[in-house]
Parts: structure tokens; C-alpha cells; sequence
DNA sequence: CCCATCTGGTCAGAGATCTTTTCAGAATCA
DNA sequence: TGATTCTGAAAAGATCTCTGACCAGATGGG
């Protein structure tokens, strides 16, 4: 069990490799036919990777779906943290429309990955659900923060905003499903302009 | 085969009683535990009905899940068109505040719907996918329809409600969700004063 | 009052998957 | 050549779904 070189590449690349592959093979596999579909023997056939291998990367089919998830996620989440530093001066309707423009097209530009964090992650088992609910709490807060301190800077009545950030979380990741679905009959813009119209009521200033 | 009574009623009723059964206990066990938890075995268990008739009654785990998810859905739709005809001469606001007030008492006043229609219903298979997904159609084209009414009543300019009607059922959803899960923490009212702040604002006049 | 008939539950099992482990053997290296 | 690495196939075990056979209790006609 030592760690010689194989195929030309050391240990740790073949791991990262097998890895990299098998959750290349998922974002397909769920993103495309849903989770159900995505067994281990189907993951590891698109990965070519043995079921063997497949053990010892992966405790289970559950956490390759948690991985794919949190990939996912976390690009948007930094796409959407960069997008609000980055415009941090601005008005505050640029500043929503680019963060969620930023935000989406991190996420729901490619069908799968939307499919994947809208759809397949939900409901899926309690482990799932916990991990899912911890990065919209993550969101929520996220928005909160900004919400409150833009009131702040306004010096608007200072209210809670939790409401506020949960109900533009719901109607983002609904049109980024939609749109995920039919690109073309609605433009990213579109949506963003939407989203901005909203956002602005609810931290209404 | 025929059709004698029987423990006091009629064959209709018996299996009317039954399907009846069935479908309370798929909406607790789905609603508390999860479809995945919700096999046929432990349906008919807590129905107190046996797996042959249970297959007499629906042609598989997943049509009860169809069945139920319908109740709900149907009972919420119900509640949302008649709060809409029954204010058609209020206040915008008012209008919307009531209507939203109805349809999350409707779907998500009892926890185990709102997770059957929120959480569980998602990305169980295709079929099931394109049944809550023509539901929601239904709701997005209830919603235009109610937004060009009043734009024309108040001769706004007349826009695409349709993204604005997406968004604002994304947002419905997901605060009913977070409701559903602690009431206590999150006042209906509140929650329905902020849709209609946000629906006042996509619905702009 | 009794029994042929109906009704519906219990039980067992065939058939299909899936997950996860184990094994044989091909490819690669030293 | 012999050890290492990894795939592909096969095996073992666990569920589930759905069907069919069997049985206890209820009913209504005689």
C-alpha cells in the first residue's frame, strides 16, 4: 500500500481524478435523469471507475449528491457574496440586479446544476434536508446582514428583514428552476429586473 | 361479486372508507416521515388495510402520493380563487393580504401538508414531476390573469405578469415552508403582509 | 339457528433492484 | 518477474413491490 506513480500519475492525482470524474458523471447523471437514477452502478459505469473505487472515495450514493450540492452551492453563494462586495457603493437597484445575475448565472446557467439544487436535492432524506436547510439559513443570514445594513445607511426604520430574505429566496431559486427549464423564452435579464422590482419593496426603504 | 352490504354499509361505502383511510395515513407518514419512509406495507399498516386490497384501491405507492398532494393542492387553489372573487372590490392590498391569508391557511396551517406540497412532492420521479409542475401552471395562469385584470382596471401599462407570477409563488412556497416548520415564530400575518408588499410591488401600479 | 357465501386480512413468496464486499485478472511499474 | 493498482464481474444481503393462497369473521337466505 505504498504510493508509487500509475498511468503516470501520483496517488493523490489518480484519487482526484477518480474523484473529479465521479462527481463530473453525478452532476450528469442527476442533473439529467434525477437522483433516483443516479445508482452507484450508473455512477461509476459513467465515471469508469470500479464500484470498488467508488468505496473508497465516497461513504455512499448520498454523499456524492451532498458533494455535487455543495459545489453547486457554494459557487453561487460566493458568486453572490462577490457580487455584493464588489458593488458595495453602488445604487442599490444595480447593486440587486448584478448580485442576482451573478447569482444565477452561477447556478442555474447550466440545466443540470439548477436541477440539481432546486429539484433533486429536495425531500431526498433527512441528512440531505439537514444539509440543504444549513446553506439557506447561510443565505438568509447573508441577506439579512445586507438588508439591515443598507437600512442602516439609509437610516430607514430598522425592521426584520428574515421574512424579506426568505421570500426573495423562494421567488430567485423558483424563476432560476424556470429559466433553468426554458432559457430561452425568458431572459436572465428579464428575471433580474424582476427580482431587483421585488427586492427593493422588501427592503423597502 | 356482488354487492351485499356489509359491517353496516354498502360496498361503495366499505371501499370508500378505505381509500379514505389510506389517504390519511399516506398524508401522516409522508408528512412526518417522508415519502421514502411511506411503503406500501407501512401505509397499509397504519390504515389497518391489507396490501392486496391497497392494490385494489390505487395502482401504486406513488398514485397516493398523487392522490394526496391533489387534496392539497386542489383545497389551497379553492381557498385562493374564492378569496380572490370574494374581494374583487377591495383594495389591492387588502385583496392581496386576505387571498394569501387563505391559501397558506388552507395549504400549510397543518405541517403535514405543507411538507407533502413543499418538500416531499419534489423530484420523486418524472410523472409526479409533471403533475406538480402542471399545477403550478394552473397557478401561474390564475395569478396573470388576476395581475392584467387589475393593471387594465387601473389602465397601467399592461406588462408580462408572468415572471412576477413565478416569482411570487416562489416566494409563497417557501415562506409557507419556513412557516409550516415553526408557526410560532413567524406570525401568518406577518408573513402575508410581506407577500403583499412584495406583490404589490411585482404587480406595480 | 345454520351454513353457503362474501369480504378482507394475514402470510408467504416470486421477482426486481440496490448496496456493499469480495475476487480474479488485466494493466502498470520497479 | 513480481508487486502494485485498479477494473469488471460476481456474490451476498437487504429491501420493496406486487401476487396468490389461505383463513377468520360477518351476513343473509333457508
Amino acid at each position: 500500500m505504498g504510493d508509487r506513480r500509475y498511468g503516470g500519475r501520483s496517488a493523490q492525482q489518480r484519487r482526484g481524478d477518480r474523484r473529479e470524474r465521479l462527481l463530473e458523471a453525478a452532476l450528469d447523471l442527476i442533473g439529467t435523469q434525477g437522483y433516483a437514477a443516479a445508482t452507484v452502478g450508473a455512477l461509476c459505469g459513467a465515471a469508469g471507475v470500479s464500484t470498488r473505487t467508488f468505496y473508497e472515495e465516497f461513504g455512499g450514493r448520498e454523499d456524492v449528491l451532498l458533494a455535487v450540492h455543495d459545489q453547486i452551492t457554494a459557487a453561487g453563494f460566493a458568486a453572490l457574496t462577490d457580487a455584493l462586495a464588489a458593488t458595495a457603493s453602488e445604487q442599490l437597484h444595480a447593486r440587486i440586479h448584478r448580485s442576482v445575475h451573478a447569482y444565477l448565472g452561477a447556478v442555474a446557467s447550466d440545466t443540470r446544476q439548477a436541477r440539481v439544487a432546486f429539484v433533486e436535492v429536495v425531500g431526498v432524506s433527512p441528512r440531505v434536508e439537514r444539509h440543504r436547510l444549513a446553506w439557506r439559513r447561510r443565505i438568509i443570514g447573508l441577506l439579512e446582514t445586507e438588508a439591515a445594513a443598507t437600512a442602516h445607511r439609509v437610516s430607514s426604520p430598522r425592521r426584520d428583514f428574515r421574512i424579506a430574505a426568505i421570500a426573495l429566496i423562494g421567488a430567485v431559486n423558483e424563476l432560476g428552476h424556470h429559466w433553468s427549464l426554458q432559457p430561452e423564452a425568458m431572459p436572465l435579464d428579464a428575471v433580474a429586473t424582476e427580482i431587483t422590482r421585488l427586492a427593493a419593496a422588501a427592503f423597502a426603504l
